[in-house]
DNA sequence: TTTCACCCTGTAATGTCTTACAGCTAGGCA
DNA sequence: TGCCTAGCTGTAAGACATTACAGGGTGAAA
């Protein structure tokens, strides 16, 4: 089985059920017992919405909610703060403070003693991280995982779009639906790099008022408050500054 | 060579000769003869920064760039206007659109046939995109493609980090230096969220003077004119909305 | 003990946004 | 023709942000 049918499997799951027994055979394939994958997406800024999706023992799972471990954690630390985009493999240097030692070794007593973290970063603000283990500590069983770190990050990467569509694309995200025209999106582009209506006014050559009135189409359609909401939700959904390499915008006649 | 060692050669580079230099011994490892990686940095949204590391003909560079191939490739498409995160793989599929075949078939003149492009979503709003083509066009050649893709997308990421330590944390980007305080961030949050200053006070038990002056504080830092442009930026680089797991926000106390 | 970063607060004037009222044009479509 | 969407414009009052002035408190580091 090559890199893409492992993968391929997951675009046909329907359900979060299919899914996770989908993944869970793949990572047996790679030479693993468990995985975790959990993500999480900024619908709101104050109140990020997180989805765990989880093939770790349960007893391990509450008692690392319990205990908070996410704050240690070095792979969380490693994929979900600081938003690196390469594995990182369970070491001895990963997990080298103190707490993050202890909370590597209570892992063993649950059949996770060997590993690695993949993260995936959203082009929306998403964050997510697959994690794979085994219960395996030999020298041999550390090789199998450094091999295997291109699947398993091409396994993350096609998890996180399943759980995109199955999961995220029909739940509480408030990106569905909005639609802004090229005008309310000039609009907020500009008002997103600090210009006031009078000015973006100058620049696409309309009255002020006109400004106003599209940037309160635009918050309208998103279902927000005022400018500095509509521009931050209007950010973490993508809909502006995704312009790739040559864009329509008409550049200021102003300093 | 396994899957790390591919790419801890991408570590040791200095310089962005050097990355050049390691990569193309890579890519040739998974046999290929060109790649080119691109990374687009929204540092001002309105005129994001991009950095193109090039191993392509430079004759196809300058063709693509004058007719403006950007706009209809599909790989581009797919890596950095819808921000995806799986790869994409250079098949009639893909490129089915009139304009991209002759896209397609004007690059298999350079000894661009065949190949396949992967996706790197930066943590803090970044785009890039890794290609790598060869002239082989055989069935074989299209079967090591698929072979190939966890490795490829393996490299992406790494070779992401690397363009990252070395070009994009000393160039252009504002993005260095800027340290702001907890308060500062907090405020910034809830500002994002839409509330105004005399909401947040009363979110945070303090005076609404107090918000006011964190927020400008926070703008000085940055470097931005107004309460928009400071949201804007502080979103793109990472510097709010990326509250892990638990999070010090205390929640409102009105509705 | 001084210095520094961080946090906190006030007043006043001015600039900008928000909201509510009202109305125009052009083009697509049934 | 009527209906709809997108784009465009105006006035005026009130809410909110920005700027400039001024100041005090704490704790950690030098």
């Amino acid at each position: 089985m090559n890199d893409l049918d492992l993968c391929e499997s997951l675009q046909n799951c329907a359900t979060v059920g299919d899914l996770h027994t989908a993944t869970t055979g793949i990572v047996k394939q790679l030479g693993f017992e468990h995985f975790i994958f959990g993500v999480r997406v900024n619908t709101s800024l104050s109140r990020p919405y997180q989805f765990v999706f989880s093939g770790y023992p349960k007893q391990w799972r509450d008692h690392y909610t319990e205990s908070d471990y996410e704050l240690i954690d070095p792979t969380v630390q490693h994929c979900l703060v600081d938003r690196r985009v390469i594995p990182i493999i369970w070491t001895g240097q990963a997990f080298s403070s103190r707490p993050s030692m202890r909370l590597l070794g209570e892992a063993k007593e649950f059949g996770l003693a060997n590993g690695a973290s993949f993260p995936v970063q959203g082009g929306r603000g998403e964050a997510a991280m697959l994690s794979v283990a085994s219960s395996q500590n030999s020298r041999q069983a550390k090789r199998d995982v450094v091999a295997m770190m291109g699947k398993g990050q091409l396994l993350a990467c096609h998890l996180f779009e399943a759980i995109q569509r199955i999961v995220l694309s029909v739940g509480p995200l408030p990106v569905r639906g909005v639609e802004l025209t090229d005008r309310e999106k000039e609009c907020l582009l500009w008002a997103a790099d600090g210009k006031t209506s009078w000015e973006i006014a100058n620049i696409v050559h309309v009255s002020e008022r006109t400004i106003t009135f599209h940037l309160q189409n635009a918050a309208r359609k998103m279902g927000v408050n005022n400018r500095q909401h509509a521009i931050s939700r209007a950010l973490s959904m993508g809909l502006i500054g995704q312009s790739p390499v040559k864009t329509l915008i008409r550049y200021p006649d102003l300093p």
